[in-house]
DNA sequence: AACGTTACTGGTAACGTTTCCAGCCTCTTT
DNA sequence: AAAGAGGCTGGAAACGTTACCAGTAACGTT
C-alpha cells in the first residue's frame, strides 16, 4: 500500500497524492476528496522512513536520558512527549546506562535517525565545547544549569532552576527554625552534576549563620533509587546520631531516607527534620508529607522544546532559563 | 556524510562500504580496514530511514502506553527498552492520552513507522479480532489477560498476571486473618479492564467465606493518579466507617489511601488494615510498608519482547502466558 | 592451455516519498 | 486578439541505503 496504489485507484499522479497529503493548496477540491476518501478507506498511511529520508532532516527530536526510572524525570519525559507532538516532532526516547556518556549516545542518535534536536535529561556536565558543536544540532540540556562555568553560555541552551540557589533556599528554611547539625545526603560532590551544585548551596546556607561543614554528615549515594537513600540514612545514623534535620538532594531519596529513620525509631521532624528538592507526586504522599522545594516538570519540558524548536526554526539562539521554584510545606520540619 | 562521500575517500565502491558496514564475508581484509578506519574517523553513522526504507519492513517495535506516570509502568517499560535493544530492535513509544483508541494509534505508528510488531500496556480490552487482523503485525498484549474471553486466544498474544486470581489471593488473605468488612477501591468495574478482572476477584474472596459484596463499599477512581487514590479513600469514610480492611487496585493508589487514613486519624494497621497488587518500589518505602502482590515488572517487559520476536522471526504462533506473584508482606495488615 | 572455482568488486535498480519544473488550461487584462 | 496570470496537473529527479547481478583476477584442476 504506496501512494502509487492510491493515485492509481484515483486516476491521478503520486504528486497529487502527496499534495493532498501534505495539505498544499495548489489542488482541485474534486481531487483532495476522492484521494482523502480513498486513503480512508483503505487506511492507507504514509511510510515515514521515505518521508525523512527525502525531507532530510526529519522531524525527530532525540531525548536522551540517564535513569528512566527517577520518577521526576518522568513527568519532565511526559511533558516533552506532549510539546513535542503539539509542536509538529516526533520524540525519541533513548535511555542510557549508567556508564555510558550520554553525548556520545546522543550524537550516534543524532546521525542516524537525522535528529534535529537533542535534549538531555539527567547525568553529568563534563562536556567539550568540540563534542556539542560535533552534534551540528541544537542542544538543550534540561536539569542542568550553566553554573559550572566549564562552557561558553552561547555553545548549548539549558532549562533547569538554579540548583545551587534552591538547596541554599531550602536548607535555609532550617536554620532559621534553628537547625546548626544538619546533615546532607547526595550523589556524588566531585563531579559537575546538578549533587554538585546543591551541595554548594547546602554549604552556604550553614555558612552563612557561622556553620562549619561537618564532612561527617555529609552521605553519599551512588545512584537515585530509592533503596540508596535509605541506605544512605542507615549510614548517616550509624556514624552520628546529634543531627537535628536532613537535607535530601531528591525527594524519592528523602522518602526513603525518612522511612529508614521511623524504622530506627526516630520520629519525623521531632527528632529530626527532613526536606528535599523536586516536588513528586510522591512526596505528597508520604507521612509525614515532605516539606520540598518544587521544580515545575510540566513547564520544564515545555520550555526545553520550545527552546529547541526555535532553536531548530531559526528563531534564537541558545539560551538559558532558569524556573522558578516554589516551596512546598509539608509536615517534616519543625523548630528546633 | 553519507555512503557515497566514505566510498569516494576510501575509493571503493558504496557496495564494499555498505557490506562493510553490514559485516557481510565477501571483502578483503585490506578495505575493511580502510573504510572502518575512514568511518571511525569521520563519524559516520548511517542513515536509518534510507536502510528502513530498502529493508522494508523496518527493525523498529512499537510501544503504546495509556498513562506513562503510572510507576508500574515506567519499570515494565525500561525493561521493555532494554529487551528490544538486546534482541536488535529498536523501541518506539508512544503515549496516548486517556480519551484516544490506542489499538488504532496502534494502528496507524505500525504503518507510518513500518512496524515488525506491537505492545500494548495499559488500558481496556475492547477490541475486535478484526481490529487485530488489521494491524498486520504481531501484537502483544502487556498487563492483559485472555480472561474476558471476548476473543479467540489465537487472535493475539498476552502476557500478564492472572489478574483475578491475584485479587483473590490477596484479599483472602485479608478474610483468612478474619476481616470481613472489607472496601475495595478500583478503576471502573464495568469496561473490560484489569479493575474489573481484580473486582471479581475480590467479589469472590468475599463470597467464599459468606460475605456478600457490599455495593457502599465499592469505591470507583477515575484514574491511577495518587491524587484519586486519595479521594477515593475520603469518599469511603465519609460514607462508612464500618470497614477493617481495604483492597486498593494498585499500589499507588492504595499508598495515597494510606496517607488518607493517617490525615483522618486512622491508623494503618490497627483500625483498617491495607493491601494492594503491584510491588513498585514506592511502597517499600511507605510507612508502614505495604502489603502487596508483586507483579514482575522487569520479567514482564522481557518476556513480552521475546514472544514478540518469537513471532516476527517466524519461530512460535500467538502465546499466553501468566506470571507468577509473590506476596511481600509489609506491616499494613494485621487481624481483626 | 583451457577450464572451473573462488574471492572479491562495481554498477545499478529498487525502496516510497517530496519537490521542482514544465506544461496545460482558463480567465482576465490590455 | 494577443498576452499574461493563476490554478491545477503530471513527470522525473532526488534522498541514502541495500541487494542483486555481472564481471574480473588469481588460482587450482584437468
Amino acid at each position: 500500500m504506496t501512494i502509487k496504489d492510491i493515485a492509481k485507484i484515483c486516476g491521478v499522479s503520486v504528486s497529487t497524492v502527496s499534495r493532498v497529503l501534505n495539505e498544499h493548496p495548489d489542488v482541485s477540491e474534486a481531487n483532495r476528496e476522492k484521494v482523502l476518501a480513498v486513503v480512508r478507506e483503505l487506511h492507507y498511511v504514509p511510510n515515514n522512513s521515505a518521508r525523512d529520508l527525502v525531507k532530510s532532516p526529519s522531524d525527530a527530536i532525540g531525548l536522551v536520558v540517564r535513569g528512566v526510572g527517577n520518577p521526576f524525570f518522568t513527568g519532565v519525559i511526559r511533558a516533552i512527549g506532549e510539546a513535542c507532538e503539539a509542536a509538529g516532532y516526533t520524540m525519541v526516547l533513548h535511555q542510557i546506562r549508567s556508564g555510558e556518556d550520554e553525548l556520545r549516545a546522543g550524537a550516534e542518535l543524532a546521525r542516524s535517525k537525522r535528529l534535529r534536536g537533542l535534549i538531555l535529561l539527567g547525568g553529568c556536565f563534563d562536556y567539550t565545547p568540540e563534542q556539542i558543536a560535533g552534534l551540528g544540532i541544537p542542544f538543550v540540556c534540561c536539569t542542568y544549569t550553566n553554573s559550572f562555568g566549564t562552557l561558553p553560555a552561547d555553545a548549548y541552551s539549558s532549562v533547569s532552576i538554579d540548583d545551587r540557589q534552591a538547596a541554599y533556599k531550602i536548607v535555609s528554611m532550617l536554620t532559621q527554625r534553628g537547625h546548626r547539625n544538619i546533615a546532607v545526603i547526595l550523589n556524588s560532590v566531585e563531579d559537575h552534576s546538578i549533587s554538585q551544585l546543591r551541595y554548594k548551596g547546602y554549604c552556604q546556607a550553614l555558612q552563612e549563620c557561622g556553620v562549619e561543614v561537618d564532612l561527617e554528615l555529609v552521605e553519599e549515594t551512588v545512584t537515585f533509587e530509592m533503596s540508596d537513600g535509605y541506605a544512605g540514612m542507615e549510614r548517616l545514623m550509624s556514624r552520628r546520631d546529634d543531627f537535628t534535620a536532613v537535607f535530601v538532594i531528591s525527594d524519592a531519596l528523602a522518602v526513603a531516607a525518612m522511612k529508614a529513620l521511623h524504622d530506627h525509631g526516630k520520629r519525623v521532624p521531632e527528632d529530626c527534620s527532613v526536606v528535599a528538592i523536586d516536588g513528586i507526586e510522591m512526596s505528597s504522599y508520604s507521612v509525614p508529607t515532605l516539606t520540598t522545594l518544587v521544580q515545575p516538570q510540566q513547564e520544564m519540558g515545555e520550555k526545553a522544546v520550545q527552546i529547541l524548536v526555535d532553536m531548530i526554526e531559526g528563531r534564537a539562539g541558545n539560551r538559558h532559563l532558569l524556573l522558578d521554584t516554589t516551596t512546598r510545606e509539608g509536615g517534616s520540619v519543625c523548630s528546633v
